[in-house]
DNA sequence: CACGAGACCTGTTCGC
DNA sequence: TGCGAACAGGTCTCGT
């Protein structure tokens, strides 16, 4: 590298968590809709999910681009008879661009197009993976609702709660309960809704959970909005990070009571919170 | 059922 | 300066 004539930016890996997913998916969309798929390429074997190699190489070409969707962190690609879902983990990012530039170190996906143009899915850690699938609703139908459909209202979010005991902060991340939050949203929204990450779900009141899935959407709403505020894609970190009350600002001011934010481990995670604005228990 | 630990991976930052 | 440890946006599987 050093070379490159698109003065490549020193951008840090991007945060996929539903915000990210949904301002990739809006950038992408008036990129890649109506493109024909000549080829793919798969750079890193386990990237594939399903189906194999060989039936993808089948299966991929001639199909075109319909539309583009998200479920949860999920990228949906529409086509004529399938549908390419994309999950980008830890570190994945998407890149769309001319088919005759070299290839970087972290591409692990490539799909060729008819334009001459391709889609690139990079992702460092290799912890991304890629489907292809006659029946995308089929394969995510084991996914919890959308935050922020609203059709899942506070009634129902405190019926699922109250359905666990469980320690709030590892069920709000688990998919199968809610779709969507990842580890940075989750500390931002319980923060936001005054409720401690370990406080048992079963616990909750009907005005806790009212109170939580306010702040849900709007983490998730705002981090859309930063995020979106980047018109070009490939530069689309946002700066929804310099909004954060409490994610990695261990020992700093709480911004409203100023004490000190705390950082305990949840569930393998890192988890960041006010021991004063969010107490155990009410 | 709930939870912790280990896997899967590479790159960057931290601490001595 | 150097080097190993710790840590990072996610999810799956296994043992207790």
């Amino acid at each position: 590298m050093g070379d490159d004539p698109h003065e490549r930016e020193e951008v840090e890996s991007p945060m996929p968590e539903l915000p990210e997913v949904e301002t990739i998916v809006r950038s992408l969309r008036p990129a890649i809709s109506g493109e024909t798929i000549t080829s793919a390429d798969i750079l890193w074997e386990r990237t594939l999910a399903t189906p194999t190699i060989t039936e993808l190489n089948a299966r991929l070409p001639g199909q075109t681009i319909r539309s583009l969707g998200r479920r949860a962190k999920h990228i949906l690609i529409h086509l004529d008879h399938d549908t390419l879902i994309i999950h980008l983990r830890m570190s994945g990012d998407m890149r769309v661009e001319a088919d005759d530039l070299p290839l970087q170190p972290h591409d692990r996906a490539v799909f060729h197009f008819a334009s001459r143009q391709r889609l690139v899915f990079i992702n460092p850690r290799k912890f991304g993976r890629v489907w292809l699938v006659a029946d995308p609703a089929k394969a995510l139908s084991k996914l919890g609702p959308e935050p922020l459909n609203q059709s899942f209202t506070s009634e129902v979010f405190y019926q699922r709660l109250t359905h666990h005991k469980r320690q709030l902060k590892p069920l709000l991340m688990d998919q199968h309960f809610l779709a969507g939050m990842g580890n940075i949203y989750t500390d931002e929204a319980l923060h936001l809704a005054r409720l401690h990450p370990l406080r048992r779900s079963n616990t909750i009141t009907p005005d806790d959970a009212d109170r939580l899935l306010t702040a849900i959407r709007s983490v998730l709403e705002e981090g859309i909005r930063r995020n979106g505020a980047s018109i070009d894609w490939v530069y689309r970190g946002g700066d929804f990070q310099n909004d954060f009350q409490v994610y990695q600002r261990t020992g700093e001011a709480c911004y409203t009571c100023g004490a000190e934010i705390q950082r305990i481990v949840v569930g393998q995670r890192g988890t960041h919170f006010c021991p004063v604005c969010q107490k155990r228990r009410n």
